[in-house]
DNA sequence: TTGACAATTCGTTATTTGGCGAATTATAGT
DNA sequence: ACTATAATTCGCCAAATAACGAATTGTCAA
């Protein structure tokens, strides 16, 4: 129950639920969440770590950026479950619109300026 | 996107699971939520209010006593996702276990003790 | 090697939250 | 009308949490 209340609790917070709708989109380095949520670098850093150590993100590091995506196929029935709620939940909400629109300025303006890997894929 | 943040909030604790959980096996009333849970009447309240506003229970007054019970059919999907998937990764939870048995005991008892109402329906 | 930079960890602060007991409300039975 | 009782609301306290800036870690490029 303990794995259960985790991700519930990691769930009950409006920047990390933007977070993971951010994500349904593919994965996305820090400093483009950063970008996206308005918030200071530690603060997002600390949202992650949450989320992940509930099982809900996996990270993949590529030189000094670090990329965040979704928990996939491999994970467990309660996080896979949790994923498809938030998504059916939030995927028509404004916030998650207006966040999808503006993450794509993010990714283009980034590619030049701060994250270059981002052209890599 | 306010709606789904209240439901994930009303998800994000112990007890509320428990009490989710409990009401899986049909609608019970405020001083059997209080006997299973071992706290204080008005913490439990607060629990219960707090999960009626994020729509997850429904009341029912029946002089005395008031009895709760899951949100039913009618109820936003959001919802109704929430309550399958807390019962998905609970059901088989030790704690859960734990306390449907607790819970037998607790209805035998009080149909004497303390909700004869009980025996009504 | 040194400097720049992405990200995390640490320390602090303000807010939220879970818990209790006391007071309040509402209903049933005498 | 009075008393007992189920439940809620209120006021309080302790613990958890979201936010920040500063300091730290790790990696790349001069």
């Amino acid at each position: 129950m303990d794995k259960t209340v985790a991700i519930a609790k990691a769930l009950a917070d409006r920047t990390r639920l933007r977070i993971l709708m951010a994500l349904t989109g593919g994965e996305l380095c820090v400093c483009q969440i950063v970008e996206l949520s308005s918030l200071a670098p530690s603060t997002v850093s600390k949202h992650l770590q949450l989320l992940t150590h509930a099982g809900l993100l996996a990270a993949r590091k590529d030189g000094r950026w670090i990329y965040y995506r979704l928990a996939d196929k491999g994970a467990p029935e309660g996080v896979r479950g949790a994923l498809r709620w938030v998504s059916k939940c939030l995927s028509e909400a404004p916030e998650a619109s207006a966040d999808r629109k503006a993450l794509g300025k993010i990714i283009a303006r980034d590619r030049e300026a701060l994250c270059r890997i981002q052209a890599k894929r």
